[in-house]
DNA sequence: CCTTTCAGATACTGATTGGTATTCGGATAT
DNA sequence: ATATCCGAATACCAATCAGTATCTGAAAGG
């Protein structure tokens, strides 16, 4: 039996806040960004519209928090697990492989996978989100900037903004086709692609 | 002084048609596909609403066929320029890579490029849609296989289901982040990797 | 206890939208 | 010339939704 905890104001407050963030991603997953509804998004939530006005100024606010929420979670996550499996060149590329493919299944990484796609389209069409959105693909700071590019690969005889942005491309473009038909791109392919990207140069010792 | 043409009924009612679906894939990029609405799609084509629901049953019928209207094009266009450009395998990747960077900057592909990917989120939320989408992207026929993977390259070591996805996924993932951030992704990083991903393979003569 | 405070519930509004019912005017047929 | 037809214009409707204004009940504070 759960006692029932009893909960001070600021601790309510935040657990809620969570609670709608989540649902909010879930939502705006589902329904789609323009087609989720406040309403919609605080039911989920097992709250009301005016939860979400007063932790939220706005649809618009609530959309750039969630994207801060989540993308923030998912670059650290990412980076992390990339850190911790060694340096060595092949086992980077295999390592990414795997990560990525393992957390395309997660139901809950669909819905992930879907909603960036449309934040992307989203920002494209409003300048405050892309401006924000820009920063949380593309971190300035050394923080985010995974370590792929092995050494002595392809992708390392270039500059570490192009290997970059030519993952990142790969990495949504893909997800955005697993999403589409599954049966046409495995998960798998994305290592594939990987292998090839970061093959040794034959004309580059 | 141009004469007033005089048409007949079916003429002036293909001529409509065409105006409202090029209308309409305007205002969808513009505004998304859930945020545009039918009237402003027919005001663009400088028609009323009427015109819309005398041509199509439904908005999302409209839909489909701007999507058949446009993809269709697209992929023929592709196909012809590719088959006309020579069999060498080299070539064949530059001129890709040429072909890309151009169409990608042109101000109607950005809004084709747009609607493409909103296309496919809405796809994954909707079967009928996604089936003709998949029908659309995939084409079965042998028809709109393009002829990459040219022949020695480590791309053709894979299975032409598998090297067609990766290049889709990057062709749709470049355009994405290069509609999002230009700055961050310049067309031409599209024929670099591609010039990876076709490199000779060094254990595969 | 009793008052104050405030997070969140409830009630309401103005604007928008997909779709329909009806009308209108020019092309077509006789 | 006149009657018919039909593609598109106009008018209308019910539903939806972001945002606001107001209220309420429980925690904070004394």
């Amino acid at each position: 039996m759960a006692v029932a905890e009893r909960l001070t104001r600021q601790e309510q407050r935040e657990r809620n806040r969570l609670k709608l963030l989540e649902a909010a991603e879930k939502v705006f997953a589902e329904r789609g960004i323009q087609g989720a509804s406040i309403d919609e998004v605080a039911a989920e939530a097992g709250l009301t519209k005016g939860a979400v006005y007063s932790n939220f100024a706005s649809k618009e606010e609530l959309l750039i928090e969630v994207m801060r929420h989540r993308l923030g979670g998912e670059a650290r996550a990412q980076a992390d697990r990339l850190l911790h499996s060694g340096r060595d060149s092949e086992a980077l590329v295999e390592e990414f492989g795997r990560y990525w493919a393992e957390r395309v299944r997660g139901g809950d990484q669909e819905a992930f996978a879907q909603m960036t796609v449309e934040l992307m389209i989203h920002a494209t069409r409003n300048p405050a989100v892309r401006e924000q959105l820009v920063d949380l693909v593309f971190p300035t700071a050394g923080e985010g900037r995974h370590p792929l590019s092995p050494p002595g690969s392809a992708l390392a005889g270039l500059p570490y903004e192009q290997a970059d942005a030519i993952l990142k491309s790969l990495d949504i473009g893909m997800r955005l086709l697993v999403l589409l038909a599954p049966e046409r791109c495995p998960p798998e392919l994305f290592a594939t692609a990987l292998r090839l990207l970061a093959a040794p140069r034959p004309d580059h010792p």
